[in-house]
DNA sequence: GATTATAATATTGTATACAATTTGGCACGA
DNA sequence: TCGTGCCAAATTGTATACAATATTATAATC
């Protein structure tokens, strides 16, 4: 959440280490990667032993992470990974909706063109990816695209806000594991907007990045209300292999 | 932020009380209330005696209020109270013009009528209070419509998501001491789109909601940019008497 | 006199110890 | 057998002590 402000810091001396935000770092991607998956108790000391710091400062990444929304407190019966509940992400769902609208509004006006031939080059990277059939990659590929486009609108609130949806949705998605007959439509919405912006259109390519993006929620929607198939690697740490 | 999530939770037993918890709720109330004005340092011992708790949940509450953008963490240097910034308050604002715009489509599809009623009755008051000159109150059923609005738009994320932005507003608001040719016009502005709720014209109300909002920014953007004037009455806990 | 190096002070970051609350089990009784 | 009350263990919440870093003051040098 509080990336983009230091990243906005231009001269950031050399090092940027407390423990507790290298311990909010790490338990966000362990949780984002489906390490410590969704309602799993967060027992204090173990975690401690495992990152190798004492429980004050991740006492204090947990209080952070339950502010983003990752976690849950109760007080006095301990931190729980947040479950990925299908209406919650619907709900966010909607509200990216608009976000997205917003940033393909904004990335017109303010995106400037070697911006745009980036974002070109980088879709069509995105096709490549889809014809050779590298899932990971184009997926990769898609997420990147779409934090361009919001970095385009510049608006640091826009960007914070829409990460830290991203994020959710994210788990969502791998926790689902959908993608099968959604890849080549979103292949072609992405199409669709990326035309919109070579013309500048900043309506249009706002409602086409809603509309990809309310259709991305119905497919992700059902595939979490559908039980997950079994994964065949291990549960921990694989690359989530769904399109965008 | 997490106030909706345990508003979620229908049975909430007897009491919530940790201190950290408490804490963020005191300091974030504090900064609201500019008794602890931007950019000002906030020294961890001082703020202690003066909370009466202990070092560890008053760090704790720092890193939940660093979340949400309100102070900011310097490592080995200390905390400061997020200073604000006329930029950042425009961003912000183009943000919430599409919170708005999108609260006031979602109202229209999921409110109750007896929640149109009751924000009707609201509306009513804040004529009313308007007719009177009373500004202190006037703000304050402001400020409820607009939560009202959101309430019943039934996304917890929106509610979530929209009230961290109205508090950096709100800080803003108060600091640029703005309003006097604003008054009439926001009042206009409401009985615009009340009437767009009264028809439960989703599109029409969620743009007009989406105007206010940009015109409310407009304002404020432009009493931040001239020096404040110097306020009559103590520097804390003075009610902010600034229109909607 | 100005500037830089150095040391003293203060403040923050982390670890550990103690207090409070919840949870699970067990005995007791209906 | 089920339910209630109580006790023990475990876990969380808080306070304090210690370590590391930054800031300020002082002094030495140019």
């Amino acid at each position: 959440m509080d990336r983009i402000k230091t990243m906005k810091a231009a001269a950031r001396p050399i090092r940027r280490a407390t423990l507790h935000h290298s311990a909010v770092e790490e338990l966000r991607a362990m949780i984002l990667d489906g390490e410590l998956p969704p309602g799993s108790r967060v027992p204090e000391v173990q975690l401690c032993e495992q990152l190798g710091i004492s429980r004050t400062p991740l006492r204090e990444a947990l209080r952070v992470l339950s502010s983003e929304g990752l976690v849950e407190l109760r007080p006095h019966r301990g931190a729980v990974v947040a479950p990925v509940d299908a209406n919650e992400i619907g709900a966010i769902f909607e509200v990216m909706d608009a976000l997205e609208r917003l940033a393909g509004t904004l990335a017109c006006r303010n995106g400037s063109d070697a911006e745009f031939a980036k974002l070109d080059r980088m879709h069509g990277q995105l096709v490549t990816q889809h014809e050779a059939g590298e899932r990971a990659a184009y997926f990769l590929t898609n997420r990147q695209i779409h934090a361009q486009i919001v970095a385009m609108a510049r608006n640091p609130a826009l960007e914070a806000t829409y990460a830290g949806f991203a994020a959710k949705i994210l788990r969502a998605r791998s926790l689902a594991n959908y993608d099968t007959g959604r890849w080549q439509e979103s292949v072609d919405e992405h199409e669709g907007f990326m035309k919109a912006f070579r013309r500048r259109d900043a309506e249009e390519a706002g409602a086409l990045l809603a509309d990809h993006s309310r259709r991305t929620a119905v497919a992700v929607i059902q595939a979490l209300r559908q039980p997950a198939e079994p994964e065949e690697g291990t549960a921990a740490g694989t690359e989530p292999a769904n399109a965008g």
